[in-house]
DNA sequence: GCGATGGCGTTACTTTATTACATTCAGGTT
DNA sequence: AACCTGAATGTAATAAAGTAACGCCATCGC
């Protein structure tokens, strides 16, 4: 991930999203093309939405959107599009959260540690890559092999920390 | 945590689980005292359940054993039981698994990673510290102030792994 | 054009979790 | 002993999250 000293101050910090969101839509794009997958309506708007903010949505937040917008209303709709944008990498599920965002560095660290704020509600990724190795020293010692890691921390990001939250 | 670097291998490997299972218990019921917090039936029982084997149970599976023992029947019951358990540091819930592990080592450290054998189910605690440094160093280059993590490991444990599972 | 495939929509259902409220029980007070 | 009080337990009802199964239609390779 390049820039990752900055990107985590990047998603908590006032910035422009338009630029941020349409960039990241782009990326995306391009990556489906690359991978000969397909970009249909309904997963173009689930991205879309997703990236109207660096917050994480439920299927079901994300269904209402879709439904009101003309989609199908129904749960599978939402999960489909979901697990597709998860499956290419340009999505993440938050276990702790049941929820989902748009991933902002497509193509980069596909596995990242996510930093969520509880008083904002963004959350943004980090290299994952030095916590992954401590866990998987760690795992060694018991001889136990990891394979896929979920790390997702909760706490104060500085935007919020300098407007005085506790 | 003492023993660190065999605790895990512990969890995994063929042991006297009816003397593991029972030290957990007696070193809850201590702390428990100790907080002056009471292990009713219901917990108690729930806690037993939990420490049958190393495996997360979800809710509703341990609700079932309660049930068919005479307590009730109703979701509250279960739910109820695993979260004072969880509180008091007696159990912790993993959030890929939406399910409850009985805690080894209470009093130790009570937020540790977890390692999550995929071929035998079996959980194991892991010292999270080391872990837990190298995000809350990630995380402090942006600015994010980490209060609390989840850090949860897919894989293989080493008796699966040696039992010639893939 | 035509069949195969993938995507989208639906209905129906399962699993997981919480809210609200009544009842019981241990502990201390009078 | 009678009484109060707060914690613990039980219930019913409902919400939230996720999946299975199936039909229709568009797109793509032929
Ligand atoms: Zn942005
Ligand atoms: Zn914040
Ligand atoms: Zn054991
Ligand atoms: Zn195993």
């Amino acid at each position: 991930m390049p820039d990752s000293d900055h990107a985590i101050a990047a998603t908590f910090a006032p910035h422009d999203h338009q630029q941020c969101a349409h960039r990241a839509l782009d990326e995306a794009a391009a990556r489906l093309t690359e991978q000969g997958a397909r970009l249909t309506p309904v997963r173009r708007r689930t991205l879309e939405i997703l990236l109207e903010s660096h917050r994480a949505m439920g299927a079901y937040e994300v269904l209402d959107r879709l439904a009101a917008e003309g989609f199908g209303r129904q749960p599978p709709v939402a999960y489909r599009a979901l697990e597709f944008l998860v499956t290419h990498g340009l999505a993440h599920r938050l276990q702790r959260l049941n929820a989902f965002a748009a991933c902002l560095h497509p193509g980069h660290d596909h596995h990242p540690a996510f930093l969520i704020c509880r008083s904002c509600d963004k959350v943004a990724e980090a290299a994952a890559a030095p916590i992954r190795d401590a866990l998987t020293a760690v795992a060694a010692q018991g001889g136990f092999r990891v394979e896929r890691a979920t790390i997702e921390a909760l706490g104060l990001c500085a935007t919020c920390a300098a407007e005085g939250v506790a």
